[in-house]
DNA sequence: GGCGTCAAGGCGTGGC
DNA sequence: GCCACGCCTTGACGCC
């Protein structure tokens, strides 16, 4: 790199980005000013314009005059007319001067390829094609770049996906061990009020209310639970259906994966199965759900900022007696 | 010799 | 029809 003013570090890019004259040759000059002289190109091994140079005549471009300097001339001269076929790869400085220009503009108009072309002792051909491979590279960044974005965000969900899984496996077994607990305590129940009084018939839920009225949390606050109050076991089935199927609208909302919760201020969860209520029990039912005080509504604490224990009731989950879901 | 990089070839496409 | 461009491929070259 003999005779070479060539800054590696230089703000070149920066300081042509202000300016707006991709075709001027005072941008042109500027570029030879800040990265190198003419003579960097001296060392050519490019393919080159042959129909420039007609017989071995140098022109008035800096490449050719830059050859004429150098002493050893005839070696470099001869290295640099390549035969026909052969390929022969820019030279650093060159490579340099158009990363500077691309740098500038990325498209080449064609004043500014020819000018290019005659300061850098290259076909315009050669420019363009230079051009076009370096947007194909810069594209092929970007869309690593892209690439490596996307996945990290894959990676992010996928993560949360997987632990949302986690969570809902622990919430059903949670369930299915409350609801075995219950079920076993209401048989208990029903064997005892069989023996001891015959009115007991007349009144299968009453445990279930005691159970309520007996539930607490964790922090000692009373927390009603009623939805198990009056939901038979058919009912339970359709509304587990109804609330956890991940083919539900319910759960399809790909903003809020958690959803599904919404239910807990509203009687809908019921929806979906009618036909074993009166509209009487079913108006009785509406009713004590909208009376009950502590009914949790949970659709606003759930996953963005996702509580330590398991349970998003904002209750231990030993307190929640729901019986939605029968395994 | 395999592999990566890069200049260049070839072809299709769109704008004028 | 010409030209520039994008995309894919080819061939030369350098490195290991």
């Amino acid at each position: 790199m003999a005779g070479g003013k060539l800054h590696p570090g230089s703000n070149m890019s920066l300081l042509l980005q202000n300016e707006r004259l991709p075709c001027s040759s005072e941008v042109l000059e500027s570029l030879w000013a800040h990265t190198s002289n003419p003579a960097s190109f001296q060392g050519s091994k490019s393919v080159v314009d042959f129909e420039n140079v007609s017989g071995g005549r140098v022109t008035d471009r800096p490449f050719f005059q830059a050859l004429e300097k150098e002493e050893n001339f005839d070696e470099d001269y001869e290295g640099c007319f390549h035969q026909p076929g052969k390929k022969r790869r820019l030279t650093g400085e060159q490579v340099q001067f158009l990363e500077r220009s691309f740098e500038v503009e990325n498209k080449l108009e064609p004043e500014r390829k020819v000018q290019l072309a005659k300061e850098l002792g290259l076909q315009p051909r050669q420019v363009a094609i230079w051009f076009q491979n370096r947007r194909a590279r810069f594209k092929t960044k970007q869309l690593e770049k892209d690439y490596g974005t996307l996945k990290a965000s894959y990676d992010r969900l996928k993560g949360d996906y997987e632990s949302l899984l986690q969570e809902n496996d622990k919430l059903k077994a949670e369930v299915n061990s409350l609801e075995s607990k219950l079920i076993r305590r209401d048989k208990e129940k029903e064997n005892s009020d069989d023996k001891s009084s015959p009115d007991a018939v007349n009144s299968p839920h009453k445990e279930p209310m005691d159970l309520i009225s007996n539930s607490t949390s964790e922090n000692g606050t009373k927390v009603s639970l009623p939805i198990m109050v009056t939901c038979k076991q058919e009912d339970a089935n359709s509304a587990k259906s109804d609330v956890l199927d991940s083919d539900s609208p319910h759960c399809t909302d790909g903003n809020h994966p958690s959803s599904f919760v919404e239910p807990a201020d509203s009687s809908h969860a019921f929806e979906p199965d009618h036909s074993d209520f009166s509209q009487d029990e079913e108006d009785n039912l509406s009713e004590s759900l909208l009376t009950l005080p502590c009914l949790p509504k949970v659709e606003e604490a759930c996953y963005d900022d996702p509580p330590e224990n398991s349970c998003n009731f904002g209750f231990q989950v030993e307190d929640q007696t729901f019986c939605f879901w029968p395994y």
